[in-house]
DNA sequence: TGTTTCGTACGAAAAGTTTCCTACCTTTAG
DNA sequence: CTAAAGGTAGGAAACTTTTCGTACGAAACA
């Protein structure tokens, strides 16, 4: 089976503190910068105004987009988490495993972060999949 | 279950560019670096003394060793090929997926990458697993 | 109303990463 | 012996990313 993955030329690769910033707001939903720049803080200290001009330079690039009719903006990320996650993931997958999602699997079969209930759950997924051919 | 996971201070995370330089090195075995630079401009346009100047500095910051005995300088990666990837699997897990490896499986199972084969694989893994119960 | 608080905008500094120029030494080919 | 080819060393330049100081306007409030 052939499949030309065309990279989509919309998705720019986050840095790495930009995708901190893209956590917050995938559990969060849309918002300002204050809460944005208080959540980071829970775990490392950071100045407001720098998160603000990254949230200003990720608007910019795309990645985020932001209501200014109120005064306090309203930052939005404008791709699904699931795409940029299946983006990243890809892209982890290439560098990592020869673009191989196998070996990935394999990997992850004896990770010590793999418990045994995510067993029992892929167990159940896989019989789904087995039933839907 | 609780498992503080202190991460190993040696394992420092390498940047893009000597994420490159890793994967020739682990492919290749001891390499000089006339030849790793060879393999990197197989896909890649890069000058001589840029991926000396690289080698060097991973060298400096213990990522690898080098032979210095002979002209040609040999360099060995330090850390075990799986010891890297797995420190690399583990972040990455832990940033997309907030450390649960059964999510990432998830979305593997899911995945456009993962083959027919691939699940088979799984299973038979999954079905040796249970024996060693 | 005045002052303090909270917001955005902008530019530049700081830090991190990557690239390559230059110098100089050793080996090889003629 | 000399020239050319191929090595290493080191520093600086170029780029990217991150951080923050400063300015200034809007809102809250005493």
């Amino acid at each position: 089976m052939e499949e030309i993955q065309s990279k989509n030329p919309k998705l720019i690769e986050p840095t790495k503190a930009e995708l901190e910033i893209l956590q917050v707001l995938w559990e969060q939903g849309p918002s300002t910068v204050r809460l944005v720049n208080d959540k980071l803080n829970e775990f490392r200290e950071v100045n407001y105004t720098s998160t603000l001009k990254l949230m200003q330079i990720m608007a910019e690039k795309g990645i985020l987009s932001r209501d200014e009719s109120q005064m306090k903006h309203i930052y939005h990320v404008m791709e699904k988490e699931q795409t940029t996650k299946d983006f990243l993931l890809d892209k982890f997958i290439d560098t990592m495993y020869n673009g191989s999602a196998g070996r990935l699997m394999m990997q992850l079969m004896g990770n010590k972060k793999t418990s045994k209930e995510d067993l029992e759950a892929i167990k159940s997924m896989l019989n789904q999949l087995e039933k839907n051919v």
